[in-house]
DNA sequence: GCATTCGGTGAACGCTTGTACACTGACTAG
DNA sequence: CTAGTCAGTGTACAAGCGTTCACCGAATGC
């Protein structure tokens, strides 16, 4: 069809391209100001477009917010995946795990950012598709305790809050290592080092876990 | 000195009220909303005085926003004060702290819900405010788990990831709690189990600690 | 009693904001 | 080749913003 040499691309090529920088930017802005104070104008001039033709793309910035979590939620299922194709060998779940999640930070800091910063942020919207995701990401995480569990009598319940504080601690990891390149004391290493501490001492817990009397 | 019924206060007294309104008033309006979307102008109109009769009290929304976390952690400083008196009879330390923890959040919404939302929010100088104010409670929780587990080997370093793993399980049932009223499936009661579950697991997993070899 | 302090007023400023509307011109489908 | 689509343009407007300034009048210190 194109002989011609490069650069021209379709008219639907072109508007992703443009939309993809709207998100871009959006993610760019939100590591130094909250969503809910970032404006449209402010977006549509930094992705080089004039305000009104923002409207093209998203209806809203609420709108491109619960885009963006989309977006910016791939490097944690890629995390998911990486840290399963590790985990036959067994050797030690907990630390590889942990260095996964500290390259995934490291290479995605500004996905991480929206997430950590949105998730109790200002927009309902945004919270909310947060939240949805986290929740799949913790009862993915229960499946699989349950898979190393089984057999050990745990309760679906049981599993549940225990993944539920895995991902908590995590979580608590990652906010911590955003920290890390902007301010204060404490270097990947401690926090990654910590991190694992803290999980491996769940796992001791749940090596003598027995629920409480109903 | 003042024969007059009452009403009538000193200078001093009715700036401090003033002031207070404005501390108030943005609190309200910071569970509906980001502290970094909240204007001036708002907070003004609210306390019922005029935008210019701001500055009489706070520098600017960002400096009102650090007098804000002063003021919102007397709750959790209370509930350590409570959870502390609670102890000595150690029955269920654990059981007592969450109940404490449930009733404190149900009887603080507000501040609970500005401190979590701003933690990692968009302003730098509260979110550094708040930071510090977390780790105190951390370092705090590392003191009381030095006496539990005296003369069991545990260094400080172990003690502080511990605390810190505490911390964020309690926090994270805040934002679980603080979600409750205004949306979704859990209620408080189903939160504070699995809570006081988690921290019943991680006391189990002290009792077999040991830390990994370096 | 008088001069001073100071919390609150009100008009005015220069800017930024979201959105409406009519438009243009390159791409596309027939 | 032509008619139509549609991403991006440019102007415009009302509303809100933070901040300035001169001003007021009641409470205060002497």
């Amino acid at each position: 069809m194109s002989e011609a040499v490069a650069k021209i691309a379709s008219r639907a090529e072109r508007k992703e391209r443009t939309r993809q920088k709207l998100l871009d930017v959006t993610l760019a802005l939100v590591a130094k100001r909250s969503l809910s104070s970032i404006s449209l104008r402010e977006v549509a001039r930094d992705a080089g477009i004039v305000p009104t033709a923002f409207y093209r793309h998203f209806e809203s910035m609420d709108a491109l917010g619960v885009e963006l979590v989309d977006e910016s939620m791939r490097p944690l299922r890629q995390m998911i995946r990486d840290a399963r194709r590790g985990s036959p060998t067994n050797a030690d779940i907990i630390k590889n795990t942990v260095e996964i999640l500290g390259r995934q930070v490291r290479e995605n800091q500004l996905d991480f950012r929206f997430l950590t910063r949105e998730r109790y942020g200002g927009v309902a919207g945004v919270r909310r598709a947060i939240d949805t995701e986290l929740r799949l990401f913790t009862s993915e995480l229960t499946v699989d305790l349950a898979r190393i569990t089984a057999g050990a009598g745990w309760s679906s319940d049981d599993l549940e809050m225990t993944a539920d504080l895995m991902v908590a601690a995590m979580l608590n990891a990652v906010m911590d290592l955003l920290e890390v390149d902007q301010r204060h004391a404490d270097d990947e290493r401690t926090i990654l080092d910590r991190s694992e501490r803290q999980l491996r001492l769940i796992a001791f817990g749940m090596s003598v876990w027995r629920s409480t009397p109903r």
